[in-house]
DNA sequence: CCAAATTAGATTGTCGACAATTTATCTTAT
DNA sequence: ATAAGATAAATTGTCGACAATCTAATTTGG
């Protein structure tokens, strides 16, 4: 399955289409996590000059998939769960923020939409019960329309342009479906509800601690793995 | 006088010594708020070709300093009082942040590097009463240490790289010159000590207190402001 | 046999020119 | 005279080649 989502939006230069597969290919592991990349190699295998290839490079840098040594190369970033714990950090922040601009600042129609969207995925949930890759594309889709009803532009570049590959890439790699699927469900309904309340403050507490659940489940799992190694 | 800051730190590359000059002349309001940017005239101006000079431009959209157009060209952003809140909403969660986590991160030797700094600008301020460009830069340093002793690469990354020069171009221009000295060098101290106790709860309130007075000065010059045209 | 220095190879950074797209100007028709 | 369309100028995106830097393999000295 393919999220489209507000990202492969314009594809209209060709660096464009190439960070867009890249990400893709990065974000889905087919490009090894810490490995090396070579710019001529990768302009060969898309088809471009090392030109626009080096502007997606920048592009990837700005988002945390790769990281760059002047003269030295770019590698693909190594994911750790410490790493994984300080994004996790800085979302409860973030979105908690969300949350309490959205609150404020969504209109009532695209409060419905986002409705509509989480009943859409209660259906989609009962039919395919544990498929867990919808759930994800879902819960990204959930929160990235509470982001941008936050209507704060800084907020909105930070998390869905430079944060959330990152998050997509730590759920695929290291296996984190997430938090229970239904109890999410739950989570998300009591979060707009909230919002179409207008109550800003439970908002921001409810998606702190939806958040905040999935940090100290990764904490929790983290710990376990220490003491049976 | 100059900034050294942890950003102006090794300029190996051609890329990395336009990005700096172009960087602070936006910044110091040298290339004008709003206007457009042309390539070939820049390059020309700081004696380089377009290929290093369009990666430094990405860099500057990367640090929200100007907005590119695909096909189209980039201007230098335009500051907006709304654009400032944002900002400083955003502050007020991820710093406060950075102060829960540097309660619990940093080691001794630098809370005590910091007190020391924090000494030194008493001092600085003492002498030189109401010169509030040493005390702007002061007020930076302080923050960028305490985001330093969060630990958190990518709170360090999205606050040190990519929201400070925004802060720093809002405060030249707008002529933001901070919540007044003396009360401001009393919120540090106090935030240096709620770290320095291991308190990071305290100093998470602290400095969004700190930070939220800030904002609420703003909006509060801003509904004046209204009021008054 | 190991370590340091030197050389060879490969990779990154930079340049100037060309192609594609956009913006501005000019023509033309209503 | 105004608006729509066509043309021209300028700007952005892309390409291939060269220069500077780093990595590694080889040589040389201890």
């Amino acid at each position: 399955m393919q999220i489209v989502s507000p990202l492969e939006r314009s594809a209209i230069t060709s660096s464009d289409r190439v960070l867009f597969e890249i990400q893709r290919a990065i974000v889905e592991g087919n490009i090894a996590a810490g490995c090396k990349i070579s710019e001529p190699e990768l302009a060969k295998r898309f088809n471009v000059s090392r030109a626009p290839l080096r502007e997606a490079l920048a592009r990837l840098e700005r988002c945390h998939l790769i990281e760059r040594i002047p003269n030295a190369g770019a590698r693909v970033v190594t994911l750790s769960p410490e790493g994984l714990i300080s994004l996790y950090q800085i979302r409860e922040e973030l979105e908690g923020l969300a949350c309490r601009l959205a609150a404020e600042q969504m209109p009532d129609s695209e409060i419905e939409d986002l409705r509509e969207l989480l009943d859409k995925h209660l259906e989609t949930q009962r039919v395919r019960e544990g498929e867990s890759y919808y759930q994800e594309a879902g819960d990204l889709d959930f929160h990235y329309r509470i982001i941008l009803g936050s209507k704060n532009q800084y907020l909105i570049n930070m998390l869905c342009d430079e944060l959330y590959y990152l998050v997509r890439m730590y759920r695929v790699q290291m296996g984190m479906n997430g938090p229970r699927v239904s109890r999410a469900f739950d989570e998300h309904k009591a979060i707009i509800n909230a919002i179409a309340n207008r109550d800003g403050e439970l908002a921001d507490l409810l998606m702190r601690r939806h958040i905040g659940a999935s940090r100290k489940n990764i904490e929790l799992r983290l710990q376990t793995e220490k003491e049976t190694s």
